[in-house]
RNA sequence: GCGCUCGUAGCUCAGCUGGAUAGAGCGCUGCCCUCCGAAGGCAGAGGUCAGAGGUUCGAAUCCUCUCGAGCGCGCCA
């Protein structure tokens, strides 16, 4: 969209200079603030190429472009060239493919067909998905949608933590406890009932040395295949994945891939069959390693413990073949906090030792942590438990709910029943993760009640919010008037205009940043600088009746609607790209 | 000790792959609802971009070092 601004100008100084036109399209920059233009091209490095003062140049181009006829206005501020594109040019180029279809302002073809898996989400079950899961779920669905419309195939797949060492101490707590189906099916909150069984075990077994034993020896009778075990297991973890889905359900995250550690739990044999028919494991203090310093890593990856079990690095290293050969991916997303690169670090430089042709396709896409404020210390905590309960994500979400629905009776007390319920979930979940997309995914986020559901300032409401009040204009607008696509673009001549279509060209160069860089926050902050300069252009109509959308001129009012339609329709598009409902009126 | 993430306004953060006078939200001050949604807008005050070197015509941005914060570093995941 962008390119078709550009073109021209683009066009017409290449020529000029003689020099590519490639050369020229990647110089363009925002300009200064409070100088008048909408593109700044600063001449340093055509200057250098032609020999001459960059002051020199940028008078010259001025002169060729004003007198090129393109619909634009430069003027020379020293070395810079400050390019005023025509209001009218810029509605006559864009609005009429917004107008066909807006979602254009967020598609694009970089992906090219390509496959990318993202791992993200990946809880472990028999616990409370904690509030921090809310960062690898969000941004992993913000990154999926992302690429889908970035133009990849993507394959999205939920990586469950479901086997290991832990699963033999809680069966260990259940036979001991002498619990049996009738107990887990009267808890009020099934896996409450084993997070508090894990809890009550794991004491146990600090005082207990012989739990320990138990536990070890569920833990085998599992890896063996034993029924009775295993016939536990599937009961926990189907416990589990039920309290999940109902997660993601009001989160609105869907996965193409349930997998899991425990489906690679037989796959250990074949990697370390390889690695030990290539030379790269060796023994050290009773354990099977990768020795990585070739790779320029002072510590070894651990394969084997010492008892022969399977580690996760073995598990993931697995899971990486099984899914090349399945998807064929040419890219390969794994959403998981910050605190594991290491582990992650690792396991990629063991594929690459083994010559795995996707090794450099790998990516540990981190995340930092969430702090929350306490208020009795003044400071900002990790969210790991409060009183010594974890702070669960779906307590988190139905006080945002509960918050919002509480805003939404007192703004709009006509909306009623069904609705106000939809829009309560909508907006207070929206609000939650907002807060923890717009900023960088490698900062922490602090996350503050009061902040996130405040619905001014930026946040998820408040772009939830312009959504709405665009779509009420249109609701509004005269059925006698005439409807695009009627509308005449050159009639769109107001700054505040062309500064929204400007806004929302410059959403395509953000996704694609999201789909190269692994970076919601782009497309986030992007769309929110959409949603100020709608709020602008919006409000400047109060005053004055000539600059509303529903003004008195027909002709212009169908204009004006065309670009408001466009703009909710991209603003939609955006904030579904995000994650987040856009409800029509709230 | 090694590694990772970070340090920008009172607070929370943007700053696109190096460009002009470093931006926004909250808070604060002053305006704007007989005005398409005030959940909004306009204006103002507020900064030695942690510090020191270096590269460059040009550095918040790239490189090195120092200081400070958080996290990780062998049989858990």
């Amino acid at each position: 969209m962008q390119e078709l601004l550009t073109a021209p100008l683009t066009a017409c100084i290449s020529t000029h200079l003689g020099v590519a036109p490639a050369l020229v399209a990647k110089l363009y920059a925002p300009p200064a603030k409070g100088l008048p233009g909408d593109i700044a091209v600063p001449c340093f490095q055509l200057a250098k190429a032609k020999n001459v003062a960059p002051p020199l140049l940028a008078a010259q181009l001025a002169d060729v472009v004003n007198s090129a006829g393109i619909g634009a206005h430069a003027a020379a501020a020293g070395p810079f060239l400050n390019i005023t594109l025509d209001a009218t040019s810029v509605a006559l180029a864009l609005l009429p493919l917004l107008a066909a279809d807006p979602r254009v302002a967020l598609r694009s073809r970089v992906g090219a067909g390509r496959v990318v898996c993202v791992d993200f989400s990946s809880p472990n079950i028999a616990k409370h998905m904690a509030f921090h899961h809310i960062r690898s779920t969000m941004i992993g669905n913000a990154l999926a949608l992302c690429y889908d419309a970035a133009g990849w195939k993507v394959v999205r797949i939920n990586f469950l933590g479901d086997w290991g060492t832990a699963f033999g101490r809680l069966i260990a707590g259940w036979k001991r406890e002498g619990l049996g189906m009738a107990d887990l099916e009267a808890a009020p909150n099934k896996v409450t009932f084993l997070n508090q069984l894990y809890v009550r075990i794991s004491r146990l077994e600090k005082e207990d040395p012989t739990v320990e034993g138990e536990a070890r020896q569920w833990s085998r009778r599992c890896e063996e295949g034993d029924a009775e075990a295993l016939a536990l297991w599937e009961t926990i973890r189907t416990v589990s994945v039920a309290a999940c889905q109902e997660i993601y359900r009001v989160l609105g995250v869907t996965f193409d891939d349930w997998s899991g550690e425990s489906r690679y739990r037989d796959a250990a044999g074949p990697i370390v069959a390889e690695l030990k028919q290539k030379g790269l494991l060796k023994e050290d203090q009773g354990a099977q390693v990768v020795d990585l310093s070739s790779l320029g890593m002072k510590k070894p990856c651990l394969i084997l413990r010492s008892d022969g079990g399977s580690l996760y690095a073995t598990r993931d290293l697995a899971a990486c073949d099984d899914r090349h050969a399945r998807y064929h991916f040419a890219r390969s997303l794994y959403e998981v906090d910050l605190g594991q690169s290491l582990h992650f670090k690792e396991w990629f430089a063991v594929a690459k030792l083994l010559g795995r042709p996707y090794a450099d396709s790998l990516r540990h896409v981190g995340h930092g942590i969430v702090l929350m404020w306490n208020d009795e210390t003044s400071t900002w905590e990790k969210t790991a438990t409060r009183k010594g309960i974890p702070m669960m994500l779906m307590d988190i979400l139905a006080e945002a709910i509960e918050r919002a629905r509480a805003v939404v009776a007192d703004k709009n007390p006509e909306i009623v029943g069904e609705e106000r319920e939809r829009i309560a979930a909508a907006v207070g979940v929206g609000a939650v993760v907002f807060n923890d997309l717009k900023n960088s995914r490698t900062g922490d986020v602090k996350f503050k009640f009061e902040e996130a559901l405040r619905f001014d300032g930026e946040t998820g409401p408040y772009l939830q919010f312009s959504h709405a009040r665009l779509c009420s204009i249109e609701r509004k607008f005269p059925a006698t008037h005439p409807h695009p696509p009627a509308a005449d673009p050159g009639l769109l001549t107001l700054d505040s205009e062309k500064s929204v279509l400007l806004a929302i060209a410059r959403l395509v160069p953000a996704l694609e940043r999201v789909a190269e860089s692994d970076e919601p926050s782009a497309l986030a902050q992007a769309v929110l600088s959409l949603a100020t300069t709608v709020a602008s252009w919006l409000t400047a109509g109060n005053h004055d009746e000539d600059l509303r959308v529903l003004c008195p001129d027909p002709a212009k009012a169908s204009a004006r609607l065309a670009l408001v339609r466009a703009a909710r329709g991209v603003l939609g598009e955006g904030l579904r790209l995000l994650g987040l409902q856009a409800p029509e009126r709230m």
